[in-house]
DNA sequence: GACGAAAGTGTAATAGAATAACGTCTCTCC
DNA sequence: GGAGAGACGTTATTCTATTACACTTTCGTC
């Protein structure tokens, strides 16, 4: 075993937030698409932590500390732009959503989450993809999306429950 | 390419569901848990066809096909119940139920899905498994449930535009 | 057969997640 | 500066799921 991701371990995450936040930018000026400043603070919420958020939390967020006046429109509108931008991903088990570690490359995330910390955990260039792809070869089926959540106790909780 | 799986080509479904309700007779009483006519109709509703079915589509036949005053909890304890014995799945990323094939052993479907014909393919035991067990030994992490919904095109699909 | 506990179902209300439809505003480009 | 597209505000609604409590059925035991 090697050392356990940084998602679910202390670290500077005022870092991860900054970087994300930069490469968003760059990413949104190379595609040539506005990270405007609702979108840009969608993100940075969603990246307030390494754990998926809600939909309505952000919400929350931005009606009660932002005092924006927010409809659910206003989030999942930021949302699906995030989304398509591949800046987030969208956890179907949790109905929530976490920050891209690797947005400049396009992918489908797949996530090993904590139950206790809740931290999810995103691999990157799994042999996971390679033997859905066996799979799929094998039915004929032609795959275009997948989601993968594992769900179970990351390194750090197993340690000290 | 093998020959495409049951699931996307016509073959005698009444056949299918009987068996399913033949087994899910055998498993309950062998559990010593009780499938009662509610849970049975569910059931049989769930495995009307091969496509994942949402718990509002059972409700409405159970209100308006059966004529049994039938709420959102009767549904969503019957299908708990199913879940538990391992006769039905959930599919996360549709809101949706469908049967198991393989009730008899215990497991967390896999799942390809058409996009267009909307059946759902239930692997066995597959190599994905394997790989997802492979990269939580690389994190540490201590594996305890499993989504993996894959979409796209089913064989027959894709054949027949 | 009567009884009590446990399991199952009915019922009403509510919480949580997501979208539809339409109006207004603000950029950007000509 | 005007037209058009994109972004955001607003209201209402749909879809999914759970809580809490009452009533009924089933099953084992006396």
């Amino acid at each position: 075993m090697t050392t356990p991701p940084l998602a679910c371990r202390p670290h500077d995450h005022s870092h991860c937030i900054s970087q994300a936040l930069a490469e968003a930018e760059n990413l949104c000026s190379r595609q040539g698409v506005r990270l405007t400043a609702l979108r840009r603070r969608v993100l940075e919420l969603v990246w307030q932590s390494h754990r998926p958020l809600g939909a309505y939390d952000i919400l929350a967020v931005l009606s009660e500390q932002d005092g924006r006046r927010a409809a659910p429109p206003t989030v999942y509108r930021a949302l699906d732009f995030l989304l398509e931008q591949g800046l987030v991903h969208r956890i179907a088990s949790l109905n929530a959503f976490v920050g891209c570690n690797r947005p400049d490359r396009a992918h489908q995330g797949q996530f090993f989450i904590c139950r206790q910390c809740h931290a999810a955990i995103e691999l990157e260039g799994s042999a996971i993809s390679e033997s859905i792809l066996d799979s799929a070869r094998e039915l004929g089926f032609r795959v275009e999306g997948q989601t993968v959540e594992v769900v179970g106790l990351c390194a750090n909780c197993q340690a000290a429950p």
